[in-house]
RNA sequence: GCGCCUGUAGCUCAGUUGGAUAGAGUACCAGUUUCCGAAACUGGGGGUCACAGGUUCGAUUCCUGUCAGGCGCGCCA
């Protein structure tokens, strides 16, 4: 419908520099928007206060040569000017009807487009580190890259979810001697557990399954185990030094191999509880990538080979260096550090690189705001590759800040006090929580209040919502009871009933679902699709307070009951994509 | 100090890429049910869009500066 109008603008215009009733000039985009206020008519056009600069003539004027000019259609019943300049357009009943046959041909269809047809797109999110269980500050991003993946696929991209396991590195040797001390607790040890070690209770449960699976395998004396180790931050020593030396004695005392089925039960156990976790939080994924698999297989090292070929790499005080700031980082990077052991980052150039390799169109990051230095390095290395960098978008999610009430809630993983996304599920159940999530933009600061999303989840918004759904369902569940049935085709014939205000609001709003979730999907902004279906059951409640749909008028009962099928279509469709659930009943 | 994000009603937040009288929810006040689900609806008060400049027909939106808050600035991941 916009694009029909804007075609019939444009004509105009080219028919007016033809005549030259107005002057040659470069013509800007034309641009047409749906109107705020009904008295408005349903779209507005401001290309003649655009105009009014280059042709050196009043926006009313311009306007109304326009007007003039428009070829008249059987879609338009009106054209006003308004205001300084604005031509509003006001559609004729049946186009505004049209769009509840449309809705219910498409059914679940209905609201999905193409303008990603072709394209393939990869989305990795979450990727947090296997080290403890997701909390609530994970639900963010989770809830986040799923319903972006949902609108990306909705709007016809080729998309791929992918979650990036951090299973390598100094994080994941920690949480494995965290599980094998508490394993030797469990094995009748006594010492001072680590200041710095991974305390949840989580790591106590993973012990007592090594102890049950391998027996006594591993166990050393206290004794044996603490003999010369520095000293811990609490006796005055270096909690970091501590630790590693921990870690060490644990693969000297061990044994590789030993070590490593420590280490792989920890891996495994925390990743399945991670993959469960987002599995009934509505999450999927298309694959979990590893990041030893990028170290076992090379590819690492090929990466950090061809940025050595590309001359952008030099040594200093015995560690391999990135010029980044070449690239308009801030400083340096260091790859390989001096005791020959890559870093973090070069794993993730090798990933960024191998991303690029495997031929998406687009790859997006979704990452937690504190990241946000990390940009421009990721980014210096795919130029210093020659890939093009404009494929990558990162997406920051800012943080969720916890209350409980007016209490900011204190979270750290390592000291195991969090609220988990799996507590804050149970709570308030999937649907509310990822709906509450998604209500606000990702750029937006968010305030959590674990007291509102707990105990007064009847004020979450989601209900009002799956509240319209559900009461759609009641409304034809009466007709059955009644020895009543809807009858689409004589509700369709009769649409040119629904001439009450709320209706006229209904059909606009039902119109704009496709331009909506387009909107949503290549912004990267799900929050507006949320807002869109809360007006949308808002219009419906009232719509439902002020008019009867089951009464003895036949062709207008009919024709009421197609209207809020259409609507139930549509709330259907939305919250599917969202990830939450449409309930018949509540 | 430098960088990123933010500042809109008492509180939590929208604001259709620069448009017409800045909107919701919540809280507060007053109402609505012999009738399809009251988890709903109707009405009301509540604003210097942080502040000061600039760009133009027009600025909550774009630019600059100031103030305030959050986050980041490791040979951690």
């Amino acid at each position: 419908m916009k694009a029909q109008l804007i075609t019939l603008i444009k004509n105009a215009l080219s028919d007016l520099i033809n005549q030259g009733s107005l002057p040659e000039m470069d013509v800007p985009d034309v641009q047409i928007e749906r109107t705020k206020d009904k008295s408005h008519g349903d779209f507005a056009c401001n290309i003649a206060m655009m105009l009014a600069k280059p042709a050196k003539m009043n926006p009313r004027q311009i306007a109304t040569l326009i007007v003039d000019a428009i070829k008249k259609t059987d879609f338009i019943t009106q054209i006003d000017i308004a205001g300084p300049g604005f031509i509003n357009f006001t559609l004729s009943a049946d186009s505004t009807q049209k769009i509840i046959k449309d809705i219910l041909a498409a059914g679940n269809q209905f609201g999905r487009s193409q303008i990603g047809a072709g394209k393939s797109v990869q989305v990795e999110f979450v990727s947090a580190n296997p080290t403890g269980p997701l909390h609530v500050g994970h639900g963010r991003g989770a809830a986040y890259g799923s319903v972006v993946s949902s609108l990306l696929k909705a709007t016809g991209f080729n998309v791929h979810r992918e979650y990036y396991v951090n299973d390598a590195g100094r994080q994941m040797d920690i949480l494995a001697t965290s599980v094998w001390l508490r394993y030797l607790e469990a094995c009748g040890e006594k010492f001072a557990f680590p200041s710095n070690g991974y305390r949840g209770v989580y790591v106590l449960e993973i012990a007592a399954v090594l102890h049950v699976s391998y027996g006594d395998e591993f166990h050393h004396s206290a004794a044996e185990v603490f003999a010369d180790i520095a000293a811990d931050e609490p006796q005055a020593g270096d909690k970091e030094e501590h630790i590693d030396a921990l870690t060490e004695r644990a693969k000297q005392l061990l044994g590789e191999t030993g070590y490593q089925q420590v280490f792989k039960v920890g891996l495994d156990a925390i990743l399945a509880d991670i993959r469960e976790d987002l599995a009934a939080f509505g999450t999927e994924y298309d694959e979990w990538f590893s990041e030893r698999s990028l170290m076992e297989t090379g590819v690492v090292d090929k990466a950090i080979e061809q940025l050595k070929a590309a001359d952008v790499l030099y040594q200093k005080d015995g560690a391999w260096w990135f010029k980044s700031t070449d690239f308009g980082d801030e400083k340096d990077r260091v790859v390989v550090r001096d005791n020959g052991q890559t870093t973090y980052f070069a794993s993730d150039i090798a990933y960024h690189l191998n991303k690029y390799q495997r031929g998406f169109d687009e790859v997006i990051d979704i990452w937690g705001a504190d990241h946000h230095g990390y940009i421009p390095r990721v980014k210096a290395s795919l130029v210093a590759m020659n890939q093009d960098v404009t494929k990558l978008k990162v997406l920051l999610v800012q943080f969720a800040v916890l209350y409980r009430g007016t209490e900011k809630v204190a979270m750290s993983t390592r000291s195991g006090e969090f609220v988990t996304l799996r507590e804050l599920r149970d709570e308030v159940g999937k649907d509310a929580a990822r709906f509450f999530y998604v209500l606000r933009g990702a750029d937006q600061h968010m305030d959590f209040d674990l007291e509102l999303a707990k105990s007064e989840s009847n004020d979450n918004p989601v209900y009002y919502v799956q509240y319209a759904h559900a009461r759609v369902s009641s409304v034809f569940r009466q007709l059955t009871e009644r020895g009543l049935v809807w009858d689409r085709d004589l509700g369709e014939k009769n649409l040119i009933r629904l001439t009450e205000s709320h209706e006229q609001e209904l059909l606009s709003m039902l119109a704009r679902y496709p331009e909506v979730l387009e909107s949503a999907a290549i912004n990267h902004t799900p929050h507006i699709l949320a807002h869109y279906l809360m007006d949308l059951a808002r219009d419906f409640h009232t719509y439902y307070n002020a008019h009867h749909f089951i009464i003895e008028d036949v062709e207008l009962s009919q024709a009421r009951l197609t209207l809020i099928s259409a609507v139930k279509q549509v709330i259907t469709n939305g919250l599917t994509v969202m990830g939450v659930s449409a309930p018949e009943t509540m």
